[in-house]
DNA sequence: GCCTATGATGAAAGCGCTTTCATTTATAGC
DNA sequence: GCTATAAATGAAAGCGCTTTCATCATAGGC
């Protein structure tokens, strides 16, 4: 691989011109470029990007951390974030988080020692605390789906609560009445919030609420399955069934059919998040639509404007969700 | 940050000791070795990688080019592959090909100035001649899914024309014998890899082969809601269907539920890859298991062997897929 | 025509590390 | 105790680039 020293020489220039018409970073006489870009060519030249990265202090990477990459849910963050950066010379490293707190600070460790640029987090067993302390250390980075206060102006939010309410609203307009709710783990953030949407609008609709009638899930296939079985034995009537993500959705509705239930006559289901499978389910899933493409764009935008200083006009923080009605709700009268 | 610099000059050793105990590349004495740890301790110190990378001429990163990020086939082969190189303190970069010539190669060419050790390849558009002349230029990478004379040994395959043999094989012990076949698009090699073990189990099982019962689709859900309305409008009789993917395996599933077919009883499906959603469909569907995270970790293995001389045992080059029987297809007489 | 403001260019000092080679120190053999 | 050998260590030269600072050329203003 031929070197920038190579080609000054080829083209009679010094080291820093060639640097110039690299990157474009001073002006240079139009006749002194073509000589240059002529040798480039020639000699079928490109910047070895590690040197690059260490005399100038930037190494053009970004850090993605996500809960998992083997799950159909963050497929579509990542290839949106990626071609981002790809369109502006920039690559992602990409590493799973697992929801676990040691490997989430291992994985950002892991990320900071490879010197990139930013970071992009969507973190969820890290403390706040640690977070402003990675920002107290002069680290770039953006928050995805959480809040920390005093880190807002980096943090991009989906409204998670609104989400629950119009997941259990819609549910409410068909007529139902009796809803069972199956929440992800309670110690997350997220799964709070869809929660407490799902109770406010029981209580706008003037529906009491009844705790037996929610069960605490894991956020698989299996929490769905095992709060259908849970209700089931309950023995109480119950006509539809928010749940706080698809993967529960779709264990509820297999289980559903598993036990001879007919869908959606006899049963209502509504997941969250609208993941990729969610028009493979019978019946099609009504859900809500998580907008993960558009936030990690945001993401993506947040750090190009605050650390590549490029002129991106307004960062948005915060998204709304959106019901997506398909064949899994039925109206009841 | 401290620099290697600084912690040299704590521990009272030279830069060179402090190098050979972070990377452990001789021998340094008990007591020096605790003095210089001692004092990366102190000062809090992880040496920069991009400055290790410019000095050893080694990223520690391999690229990854997969055809897309988005779908839920590749993720499982990228988390796969992150992990494993993660343990060793190496990283991936991640990019898509869109299976389109231009932008793979564009891609390979963008991992190459990434300066990466590496490169793991999935890739389909790009001419064997190319990828030849990628070896000679010293190029390190290693292929999946993908078979290329004089390169084989650096090619990690799937038995394509087995796994379509078992899935035929399977249709016709059930007793099927109009057998409709929905391919993938022909100038992809695994496509025709797996419509010859179609033609093959057809053949040893004796049933004469009719063409018209041959849809060549998109492997996109849409192919298979093409493929199944064309089979219909034909008026020829079939009871069941092999698609060479499971994404076109669903769209014919829905196809037929909107067609008010009853399934299997009306219609076997069998699909292939069983990508993480062929247990969402209804019935859950029967398909080839392709054992990507096997593939992966091989492709992995090869790098860490062939790359960074790691006593790597033997590489398997070839893997076989298996069948899997869910609720899809269906016993006649 | 002379001076100054500006535009182009070059020289050279790093960026933080690895690695060779030479040197020093410890170990062992007699 | 002295040399032969091996084990530890240090000095210093890069790795390929960016960037500051100084220099030189050009063009206008008077």
């Amino acid at each position: 691989m031929a070197t920038i020293y190579e080609v000054s020489k080829l083209a009679g220039v010094s080291l820093a011109t060639v640097s110039r018409v690299i990157n474009k970073t001073a002006p240079v006489r139009e006749a002194t470029r073509e000589k240059v870009e002529a040798a480039m060519k020639e000699l079928g030249y490109r910047p070895n990007s590690v040197a690059q990265s260490l005399a100038s202090n930037r190494s053009n990477s970004i850090g993605i951390l996500v809960p998992e990459l083997g799950g159909p849910f963050y497929a579509e963050l990542l290839s949106r974030i990626e071609n981002e950066f790809r369109r502006v010379g920039k690559h992602v490293i990409i590493a799973a988080g697992h929801s676990d707190e040691e490997l989430e600070r291992e994985s950002i460790e892991f990320l900071r020692s490879r010197n990139c640029d930013a970071l992009i987090l969507h973190v969820e067993a890290v403390s706040d605390d640690y977070l402003r302390g990675l920002a107290d250390a002069g680290c770039a980075f953006v928050l995805m789906n959480r809040l920390v206060e005093q880190l807002a102006d980096r943090c991009i939010n989906l409204d998670n609560l609104l989400g629950g309410y119009l997941a259990t609203k819609h549910l409410l307009e068909l007529g139902h009445r009796a809803i069972a709710y199956v929440s992800g783990p309670m110690w997350k953030r997220d799964a709070q919030e869809r929660y407490q949407g799902h109770q406010r609008a029981l209580q706008e609709f003037g529906v009491p609420f009844d705790s037996n009638l929610v069960f605490e899930g894991d956020y698989q296939e299996t929490g769905g399955v095992k709060a259908l079985q849970y209700f089931r034995s309950l023995d109480k009537p119950f006509t539809a069934l928010v749940c706080a993500n698809d993967e529960m959705a779709s264990g509820a509705i297999t289980t559903a059919h598993d036990l001879g239930m007919d869908l959606p006559s006899q049963l209502s289901v509504v997941g969250f998040d609208n993941v990729n499978f969610a028009h493979y389910t019978y019946p099609k899933l009504t859900t809500i639509d998580y907008p993960l493409g558009e936030i990690g764009h945001m993401a993506a935008q947040w750090v190009l404007k605050n650390v590549y200083q490029q002129p991106i006009k307004d960062i948005r923080a915060v998204f709304a969700p959106q019901l997506v009605i398909r064949d899994s709700t039925y109206r009841i009268n």
